[in-house]
DNA sequence: AAAGTTCCTGACCATATGGTCAAGAAGAGG
DNA sequence: CCTCTTCTTGACCATATGGTCAGGAACTTT
């Protein structure tokens, strides 16, 4: 009973290190690419010693897949929104909305996701083969569906989602450029929201969304 | 005379190795990152020794900048097609069009920026903030000129370049993930001309340009 | 409190990498 | 043919990096 502590049972603290090493790594990945980062950079960050990553996560390769895959999970959940809509003005907007909000909130991990396809996808090329490949298939239905409807024009959805994605990710992954363009000052909330509203306005518009 | 040779003059010759290197570059640069690339991956796929890139350009950061510079340039003067226009419909358009034939032809070059700017510009901050920043201000007095002509909707401009360099540079950073989702097949013309369309309609429309 | 298990870490190693250098090859000029 | 300059390159070096390991600390269980 005594033994309950603060830090909890093992589990859970061996669930604590893992988040520790994997956040640190996320952002060591995202500023220098895999191939820059390096495990005394992530061990540093995470404020443990080296040795001890290896004790999580056998090599680095593993470390970053974990990275890559949890940020993956992230973005399948976004699409939550997009599901429970029957029309293209809230399912489009709603997810626009939330990789907004994912754009912002996790710019780390999109980076990291963003960097691994440009690279050809050298660990994670399964997911983009099943697991994203099934994912896009079904919006893609989804978005055909609203087309024959009448309720928006008849557009290719790949080319759609495309779309959404990229000018949603930029804010992500050119937040630097966006930065410096802003007078080297991070976007305000006022900012934020106004990009928000602009690009969800100028996609649905865009698609003579009813 | 006899000794005008094949090969030329100096000076063209040391022009023509240059090249060489920057290609192979820029290629392994896009594919590995700054980090993952090597000076040995590079002078291999030039078909030269190490120590000869080391006697075109002293470092690999050197030869780094060089490459990214020159991507630079070429995003520069893609914006010719803009300034010539005398309305967004035409401006725009033909800039969309520039932008999507850059990331078609030269997709490496893209990559290479992307992953400059991802991680902070270490080595063309400068740019971003002189030649770049100027630019934009340019260019957004143009927009904002129309807009107030009543020529398209009234939308910050510089959202307005975010989406189109997001969307159209996407092409080119995520060529791997489209492909995949192509039935790992790279797009055809066709499909290449679809993109080209249908982004620069949705965009258009989306302003309400006239 | 003894035994067993999990966790932590400094020291160490093999390898790969950016970069150097000296010696020579190839042209250019006389 | 000789000299001077520009290129080319194999061999080499110092350093940094991913990864290992053995010994010990900390916690759990009995």
């Amino acid at each position: 009973m005594a033994q309950a502590k603060r830090a909890s049972s093992k589990k859970e603290r061996r669930q604590e290190s893992e988040t520790l090493i994997l956040a640190a790594a996320e952002k060591v990945f995202a500023e220098a690419g895999y191939g820059g980062a390096t495990m005394q950079l992530i061990a540093d960050l995470a404020g443990l010693p080296k040795a001890n990553l290896h004790y999580y996560f056998p090599t680095k390769e593993a470390l970053y897949r974990q990275v890559v895959e949890n940020i993956f999970q992230i973005w399948l959940e976004a699409a939550d929104a997009f599901d429970e809509a029957d029309g293209p003005r809230e399912g489009l907007g709603a997810y626009i909305d939330a990789k907004m909000e994912i754009s912002r909130r996790q710019p780390a991990g999109s980076k990291v996701w963003a960097f691994e396809v440009m690279h050809r996808a050298p660990i994670i090329q399964d997911y983009l083969e099943t697991t994203l490949m099934e994912w896009t298939k079904g919006r893609a239905q989804l978005i055909q569906g609203w087309i024959e409807e009448g309720l928006m024009d008849p557009i290719d959805p790949q080319i759609l989602l495309n779309m959404i994605w990229a000018t949603t990710q930029h804010y992500a992954d050119f937040s630097h450029q966006i930065e410096v363009l802003n007078g080297s000052e991070p976007l305000s909330d006022e900012q934020w929201a106004a990009a928000k509203t602009d690009v969800k306005n100028i996609i649905l518009k865009g698609l003579g969304v009813k």
